[in-house]
DNA sequence: TCGCATATCTTTAACGTTAAAGTAGTGTAG
DNA sequence: CTACACTACTTTAACGTTAAAGATATGCGA
């Protein structure tokens, strides 16, 4: 059932063993290339009359338009903004987060007339490994850098690359300007939360603190090492709300999961609700983590929220239709996208920008939290 | 909170009033610009020792690798593809069929170390029109056309390129690779899904037949001249299957809704089943659309299926846990896109490629089905 | 009639890279 | 010691565009 590129009735750009350039059309024309370039650049600068006459050459013979990389060379800018992912690209589409933070990215690219260049760290020849190289070589204005690890070599060719650059969520890089959420704040909040109705045995289920695929009980040298911010801040807004209530952040429990996913949050319950000393709430870093969590704890029996309360992290669109409707921290990542979108058009346009830093979160409370069943 | 660029800590990639270049390097190092272009690219061509120096001359400078735009100038190719897209991009992050869509072209392209630019059509200046010329501006060495109409603009200009190209869903052009899925088939289907069930009285919620904006019911005439063809199609599908079994077309009412939301099924739903000779049932084009029906049903006091029976199309992720789970047409869109990336990398390696053509799609039988009530 | 602005087009010179062909020098088989 | 292959580099010449400055003609007020 193939065919070939000839016979599926394509034809090349060429004529005469001439690819059509400006050039050509200028030949046909009898005028410099610089009045064909002015034709479609700057349509002030040459009669009326002869405008019409070029392009009218130019249908003819086929040509369209100036060269886009040409033109790019020329002008030392492409228009065209670079979004550089750490995972394959088809994660980034899986994850409503990231897709919620493109849509609102491209909002403003799109108004300020700039493509979007998908870049991934994961090329083509490589198994596993990482190809810093896709960052050398995009031919982009700017970058937004999209949730990376510290030691992402992705990151650092596209830093060394000198480039206009917007840093989403981690990591802090000096000099390159930052979005992100105030996760601490969230965390914090999301603690008090349950402080407040009264629990006092917790656990944890986070995302990775370490981009080395670890499954497992995290110890507190393994969360103090963490290399992703966004963790290590969230535990850090736990932890502190924890201790000014008065307890102690050594019998908190937390269990890192490699991805973010139902099943590992399934398994992180599993290991958790077994312990002696159950706890009567858990945060998980994602809503996904948490219904996965909530799976198991209806299969092992305990019923949400009476004997366990449960906040998940994102507010993505399934928690408010499940059964119980989920407790969780609404983040807008749209606006987020929004953000980031602006802070690097304005440096493309060398104005001043808004330097957003941290965005605020809210707690959206369901019926996945309650107060702990008494003793 | 605003700061300017310089504040920013941001240097340029200049030093001495040059900008750094491969022959910057030369020059430092001592040799041909050439050489370190093969240090860069063809590490076979120089000895061992050289690169490593060139290199950390290269580093010393803070040269990181041969600028993008000048080799795809020199080698006329971007190994770059365009996904060209209709309305603005932040409504195809929107669409889940659309990111699932991107994610199996994705898989693919990123396979195959191209990168991937979203191009839209509706450009920064422009209010509410169109910018075919995003199409002659992308710096790309091929494109996926994704879902247009007929007479986009940004079609005929992107065709005029005479890339490689792979149209997706709509139109079908001569001579230009197609992916879509038989979406005659599939309404064919669904059509006698609900003959079987022994419905006589049908009624149809379609998304836009013509990208006019028009809402409201439709005409034999219009949909004779609907410009989408998955549209087209779908009617042509319900209509055999219909005439098939003795039904007369004429009976059948056929509400267009200008996009694909609850809120558009809803309105028409509204219209649909106040009609004296109420349907037994409706055919929607999409699950947002079917869940909009549905609901009106429910407030109109109708259940469903016992009074109605509702059939959807995409088969999204909450189709399954609604209340009545959708009975729809599923359809495997990342799958689309791998073919869609297959055919197009194909194109540009010169290889003979896979003519996808029509994708099989099949029906999902759950609860908002069922035979109707007895008169 | 002169001076000067204006409109319309041209010339020059990069922008940064690499394919292709060329030049030495070195080893090595006959 | 000659012919030939091989390694390690260099030279040349585009790839297609446009910023900046220059040229020429025309109009127009004084």
């Amino acid at each position: 059932m193939g065919r070939r590129k000839e016979e599926a009735g394509l034809s090349t750009n060429r004529s005469g063993g001439h690819r059509l350039t400006l050039t050509r059309i200028a030949e046909e024309v009898g005028v410099s290339a610089m009045t064909v370039s002015n034709a479609y650049n700057r349509p002030d600068q040459l009669s009326e009359a002869l405008r019409e006459r070029i392009f009218e050459t130019a249908g003819k013979l086929g040509f369209h338009g100036p060269d886009p990389v040409g033109r790019s060379l020329r002008r030392q800018r492409t228009d065209v903004v670079g979004v550089l992912y750490s995972n394959p690209l088809s994660y980034a589409f899986d994850d409503p987060a990231a897709v919620s933070f493109l849509s609102g990215l491209s909002s403003v690219t799109e108004e300020a007339d700039l493509g979007l260049l998908l870049v991934s760290a994961t090329g083509g020849g490589l198994v596993a490994g990482r190809n810093p190289k896709a960052a050398a070589q995009a031919a982009v204005d700017g970058f937004v850098i999209y949730s990376m690890s510290e030691e992402e070599p992705l990151l650092a060719t596209a830093l060394s690359r000198q480039l206009p650059a917007v840093v989403v969520d981690q990591p802090l890089k000096e000099g390159v300007p930052f979005v992100g959420f105030d996760d601490e704040a969230a965390a914090r909040a999301a603690a008090e939360h349950l402080l407040d109705l009264g629990h006092e045995r917790f656990a944890i289920v986070s995302f990775a603190l370490s981009p080395d695929g670890w499954e497992g009980i995290a110890e507190p040298d393994r969360q103090e090492r963490a290399a992703f911010r966004v963790s290590r801040l969230r535990l850090r807004g736990y932890r502190g709300a924890f201790e000014d209530a008065g307890l102690s952040w050594s019998e908190v429990t937390v269990y890192e999961c490699p991805g973010s996913t139902k099943e590992l949050g399934h398994r992180a319950a599993e290991a958790l609700l077994s312990s002696e000393r159950r706890p009567t709430a858990v945060f998980a870093s994602s809503d996904q983590l948490a219904l996965g969590v909530i799976e198991y704890a209806l299969e092992y029996g305990l019923s949400v929220p009476e004997d366990l309360s449960v906040v998940g992290f994102d507010d993505i669109p399934a928690a408010g239709s499940v059964d119980p409707p989920l407790t969780t921290v609404h983040q807008d990542h749209a606006q987020k996208g929004v953000l980031a979108g602006r802070m690097l058009v304005a440096q493309l346009r060398d104005e001043d920008f808004p330097n957003a830093g941290s965005l605020q979160t809210s707690l959206v409370v369901r019926g996945s939290t309650s107060a702990p069943r008494k003793p």
